[in-house]
DNA sequence: CGATAATATGAGCGCCGACTCACATTTTCG
DNA sequence: CGAAAATGTGAGTCGGCGCTCATATTATCG
């Protein structure tokens, strides 16, 4: 893995040394932004923590905003990686609706398992950031497109619906509530739980839920 | 309205040349805050764009965190005053389980159609501020109990549900989606639209939802 | 009208941040 | 080896930050 794309790079590390050099910058980068978050997290602190001095850090970052950009599109190919892999699983055998949409679920809390701490600094407080956060963008488009190709090719199963409207609305609803979770992390709420109650709310939106009978007054 | 409250102030304005100077200051840090972000948010710019000298700013704030935190109350206490008004005209007719339910979510889209970026960066952006996040936050709880107590109360007339994870879902849920539709403005999710989907999004949660027979597979 | 309190001013202090640069050390390789 | 390239160092520059204070201006009221 090469430490950072060339856009950020000021110098390659070539030697080994020096990919470790930076592997510490990243690592320490990272650990301030999720204990003391964005404001703390000042290029002198990082290079501190990493046990490199200040210039080492500005010969491979040519500012703080590369060196976040960087810990960002790292992040973000992680991301985009379990979402193939996802993806390739899911196809593997047919599934029911229900099936499908538990292992999609499942996966989407998996991801969010990755470094949650680190996931919410990188989209909250890092004010705009260009490319480091259209990376991590761009991995939340791809899952919304497959949850959109994913709603169009079964929509004679489900109630009728906008397709943009649904996919919409599904993403930000499952995305924010597995976000949260890991963030307050209520004692009740574990992933098998979450996973369940998710898969739940995206199917009663789709008209798939069991219609429940009220007791007290007959049908 | 007094400008803010007893705890952050240095000096209560008594002239209304000073009620209009505090106004102006929390004006334009709201401003500055929903522009630029809380980083780019400093004493002297605020002071700047109020039209007022630093000196006057630190008359009233003894703090930039006190300063933040008034607006953060401002902000919570409309949220708390609209809270209130939707739990008594609510209580005035008996409606049916559905038309409360767009009853509430109806005023939490309009909850949050009063200055979501401004919301969005007390809640994320800003580092922890005791005092003016708190009030946030119970806002929050108490819309959270509210859901609570409205789940234990019609509990028999849902499918069969943990209240606790339940009010977290949903309250989650629909407040995430609520809160981005106002960031991005998609074009096609209209206010009618939302509040629509938000309700079919709760209903088919709880087990309420028509339930769709699907097309081509006879029961 | 003073006299006193309330309000407004902005130059400036101390501090800490991002970032530079002249130099030291280590690695590579002919 | 030894020279050139790669890597590492950290004191120091500079700018902007939060914030203070001595002073000027305006309102209140007997």
């Amino acid at each position: 893995m090469p430490a950072q794309p060339a856009e950020f790079a000021r110098k390659l590390p070539r030697q080994e040394r020096a990919q470790h050099t930076v592997h510490s910058i990243l690592r320490a980068t990272a650990h301030i932004l999720k204990t003391k978050g964005f404001a703390a997290c000042s290029t002198n602190a990082v290079a501190r923590r990493a046990g490199v001095s200040i210039g080492s850090l500005y010969q491979y970052f040519p500012s703080k905003e590369a060196l976040v950009a960087a810990l960002a599109e790292e992040h973000a190919k992680e991301g985009y990686t379990l979402l193939l892999e996802t993806i390739r699983t899911a196809g593997e055998q047919p599934r029911s609706i229900e099936a499908l949409v538990r292992h999609y679920i499942g996966a989407l809390v998996r991801l969010h398992a990755n470094d949650p701490e680190l996931h919410r600094v990188l989209m909250e407080q890092v004010p705009t950031i260009r490319s480091g956060v259209v990376a991590m963008q761009q991995v939340s488009n791809q899952s919304a497109a497959l949850v959109r190709a994913w709603l169009e090719a079964h929509r004679d199963q489900f109630r009728e619906l906008d397709v943009e409207v649904a996919t919409y609305v599904l993403v930000t609803a499952v995305e924010a509530v597995t976000h949260l979770r890991l963030l307050d992390r209520p004692a009740q709420l574990d992933t098998e739980t979450l996973v369940a109650e998710l898969s739940q709310l995206v199917l009663g939106y789709l008209g798939l839920g069991g219609q429940h009978r009220p007791r007290g007054r007959p049908a």
